[in-house]
DNA sequence: GTGAAAGCGCTAACAA
DNA sequence: TTGTTAGCGCTTTCAC
């Protein structure tokens, strides 16, 4: 067996609840008992349980972390800086993977409610209904998601869609294409909204459309009928999967056609042309997500983290 | 404060131990009581709190996975992979970063000791050493890596490098570079050695390397001068990196030059030319490593998985 | 400043 | 088959 409380406080001849003092209340306890105690500790290798702390505290120091789709490019960016944001907490992180399954999702709530302090909701598949009741048990912050009442971290996408327009209008194009994803999809709706208040653009609306590299390939030989010589995609693997097309079809991006995505996942940085995108702050998000569910308080608070576009190689002027 | 066994007992007219039983052995209980004792925890919403279960059994029921750096696409299939398997063993995994360094790896095995059944240790960064003494506290499987008497998940490099110079001399390449990655990497030796066995190769070294698209970049100079037709990457990334790098000197892959990385992430899918790898059964690997922990008795288990080499599009008939 | 004792939610002998 | 009791490792009143 480990080692315990138990065997430090033998070790050092003072009573258990000091040895507990000296970590967990350490101005209570005369500095020189403190550090003997300290000492044994360490020399015995001692770590507290945090589980059996958690048992009387009701404070886990555990997080839990929902996605969609760990392999996504989009979610590891986030996972790693609300991991490493918790862990400067001295907190911990369960990471789960839904599957898209709404149903595994909820499941995934309720059993690992008791182990954590709370949990970040990444996009959720879940209905709001489902969400607001599983917000009884266990504190939650949503990514991506806005559900009245709950803390939420969201990323200003309408600002990035208009960055976007604005960057393939100064490029001299008139006639560009909106391709959106699903087709409940909260982001697509909106990418039409932003679009149609840019003015000056003559817009196409393409889609609805799998979020996926298929889905820019699917939608490539409509986007080369509709005559634009711009476009702005779902994401980046729509984006990516356009251009593939695309070029299968003798259309040159930049020079033919721009693209431009939406995210800044890796392999559009590696691409070529190297994607120009509009960068969602997924790192941040984590960040801020885990200070959220931290810092208590923040009951209802709502942070709105800002969009940029990073402009690349698969955006050029328009031909004439 | 959430509901307890105490409140179903008392709902349910039975003793708390029946309900426990009812749970954690259903046989030993009355059918009859154990469905009533099932009806009023579901009524009431009961959930079994782990922490405090783990406390008398010692199983916590969780996992932990540590990794060097979850956003290198190299990790999430395979993080996404455990943490499934995980579940359907009814565990939960908890998952860290070490950000390559060592000394936080270590640091959060200690921490992580206590609240999981064992740690899964993906490409660690530790001694041998220090693995060895950490083995002591709780049960490791490593993947990536081996260490005597510690069970582990290997991959066939040498087997994936093997197919992959053979495919370039099948094509007829005779002069062919190996770019290896860091100095101490395991893989950079494991490639050479392998690379001098396949007979009627002019071999040409190059490296050490970031292991990156910078080291790929940066090595693409050289590769050029070296007069090489054909060139086995450390890796995906510096596949990618050497490419583009190529293209900046105006020689063409598969054209001019074929290029083979390892890993199959997803950039290299999406990329054009398609990046022709040897592809690490990741996925598989992440399940491997969870099953060989959850099963007892696998001491000194030693998994080897086998690689395959993706014949994609950076890959073709030397030039003459 | 430190010790004693109770108890967090649960399981595991041991009785009955 | 079910209840009783003790205790997992820790924190937290409450005394002293």
């Amino acid at each position: 067996m480990a080692v315990t409380i138990r065997d430090v406080a033998r070790a050092s001849g003072v009573h258990v609840s000091t040895v507990s003092r000296a970590f967990s209340a350490p101005h209570l306890v005369n500095p020189e008992t403190r550090n003997r105690v300290l000492a044994v500790a360490e020399e015995l290798g001692y770590r507290p349980n945090r589980a059996a702390r958690a048992l009387t505290t009701g404070r886990t120091h555990n997080l839990g972390l929902i996605v969609a789709d760990i392999a996504n490019p989009f979610f590891p960016p986030l996972i790693k800086a609300a991991q490493a944001q918790a862990r400067t907490r001295d907190y911990h992180v369960f990471v789960a993977d839904t599957d898209e399954d709404p149903q595994v999702e909820e499941e995934l709530v309720k059993t690992l409610a008791k182990q954590v302090d709370g949990v970040l909701l990444c996009s959720p598949r879940l209905s709001n209904r489902a969400i607001e009741r599983l917000a009884l048990d266990v504190p939650f912050v949503l990514v991506n998601r806005r559900i009245k009442g709950l803390p939420a971290v969201l990323m200003d996408v309408p600002r990035g869609a208009r960055l976007a327009l604005e960057h393939l209008k100064g490029l001299g194009h008139r006639r560009v294409a909106v391709v959106s994803g699903p087709s409940g999809s909260w982001t697509s709706t909106e990418m039409r909204t932003v679009a149609a208040g840019v003015p000056g653009l003559d817009l196409v609306y393409l889609g609805p459309n799998q979020p996926t590299e298929e889905g820019g390939l699917a939608v490539a030989a409509a986007v080369a009928d509709s005559g634009v010589t711009g476009v702005l995609a779902y994401n980046d693997l729509v984006a990516l999967g356009l251009i593939e097309g695309l070029a299968a079809a003798g259309i040159s991006v930049p020079a033919d056609v721009s693209v431009i995505g939406v995210d800044d996942i890796l392999p559009g940085r590696l691409n070529r042309p190297k994607l120009t995108t509009v960068a969602m702050p997924t790192a941040a998000a984590g960040r801020m997500a885990v200070d959220l569910l931290l810092q208590s308080g923040g009951e209802g608070a709502l942070v709105t983290l800002d969009t940029t576009l990073i402009v690349r190689e698969s955006t050029g002027e328009a031909p004439r």
